[in-house]
DNA sequence: TGTACATCAGTGAACGCGCGTTCACTGATGTAC
DNA sequence: TGTACATCAGTGAACGCGCGTTCACTGATGTAC
């Protein structure tokens, strides 16, 4: 039988061939790249199912058991490595450069070019969060990405600070970079959520706006 | 039979009366209404089957096919429904003062207060929004609702504008009503959404946050 | 070198579930004559 | 005033679907003797 895209029903969409003796661990991570895929398409764990998950890869529904204690663990594990594989884009864009301005300006970018790029993996992310299972597979780090990545961007907002810039005070007065790194990434998921869940041709451009952002929390470099 | 609370398969959850003869557009309003607090609960509208709101109102799941061509315009309907909800309640907050400073204050108010006391129907409007079906009994006007709310917000903005406000330029040097609404509906939209979706407990105040958001933007009255 | 056996990497059928939708129907109530 | 009939507001059973999960199994491959 033909691959019957489309069809949701009909069989396999890939044709696996058995791993050998001992190479178990490469369905694991095949699975998890066919949830991950499924992921982007519909930008919401509830709609992944262990099934068309099993049918993507080219194997049955039960092998998944092999690898995840049910449904759950495998749709959470595959959003863990979605937060992981955005965690490494980001680094590696801030990585680029020593001047903590531009550190912070890279990462601004690489967050909006990534929610943009990639909207249903960004929304998996951040907008349609997965709670986590009772019982998973998942490391404890996998599962703390998301309070991580903030906290990296804590420190970016502190590096342009301690750099001089002219921040932003709260209403009280203070300048505080975890205050600061909240501001902005509201900021920025607002933007990037609003451009990806309401088409409007009239939004004004998005590096444009995160720009503006930057510099109107004063988090870009004092122009003279 | 006792009402099973949490028994999804068991009978409704409320008995209903049959409607007198030419009444029956009461079901509809009741169905509405059952839909609603679905989508207050599940934040998901692919998540409120028709099955759930037929028991929800006491009621077998056909008789829904008297006031909806099929579950997609239930529910689209239902958002419709919220929708309208969430605009009378900003116009009314708004209309509280002759102010535009007080306007735009207590619009940004009502629209955190609305998303934080209902976090599911904030998501169903603004984070999880349905296309619209193919088919539906909604008015045009109801499917516009949307759009419709943000250029009430820009009318707000620019009435601070025109009231002497000390407006943020945009990174060209332009000050424009309709680019600092869309950044303030961004900025507040993100940070109700963080606030939702990332139950954290070092996350600031959302008032100060939003305060401030219209702070930086200059969209207060400027102090002296 | 041969062979029995354990292990590994899966398969296929079956279960009960809730779902959207269709179909033929029922019983109360208003209305024409 | 009585009665036949049309209409209205629903009901209940049935359909096929995809789902998550369990169960007993299969067939290839490595290993102990």
């Amino acid at each position: 039988m033909v691959d019957t895209e489309g069809d949701p029903g009909a069989g396999p969409t890939r044709y696996r061939a058995r791993s050998a003796r001992g190479q178990g661990e490469t369905l694991r991570r095949d699975l998890l790249e066919s949830a991950l895929e499924l992921l982007s398409e519909t930008a919401d764990p509830d709609a992944v199912s262990i099934r068309a998950v099993a049918r993507r890869t080219g194997v049955s529904a039960t092998a998944c058991y092999r690898h995840f204690v049910d449904r759950d663990d495998l749709v959470y594990c595959a959003v863990g490595l979605a937060f992981a594989d955005f965690t490494q884009r980001l680094r590696s864009a801030v990585a680029a450069t020593d001047d903590p301005f531009a550190a912070l300006e890279a990462a601004g970018d690489a967050y909006h070019r990534y929610a943009l790029e990639q909207p249903g993996r960004y929304r998996v992310l951040f907008s349609n969060p997965m709670d986590c299972p009772e019982e998973t597979s998942a490391t404890e780090e996998e599962a703390q990405m998301g309070i991580i990545a903030f906290f990296v961007l804590v420190e970016l907002v502190q590096g342009v600070i301690d750099a001089g810039a002219t921040a932003a005070a709260d209403s009280e007065g203070r300048v505080d970079a975890g205050y600061l790194a909240f501001q902005l990434w509201s900021w920025i998921h607002g933007i990037v959520d609003l451009n990806i869940t309401h088409t409007y041709d009239h939004w004004p451009a998005t590096e444009q706006t995160i720009h503006d952002a930057l510099r109107l929390l004063g988090l870009t470099r004092a122009e003279p």
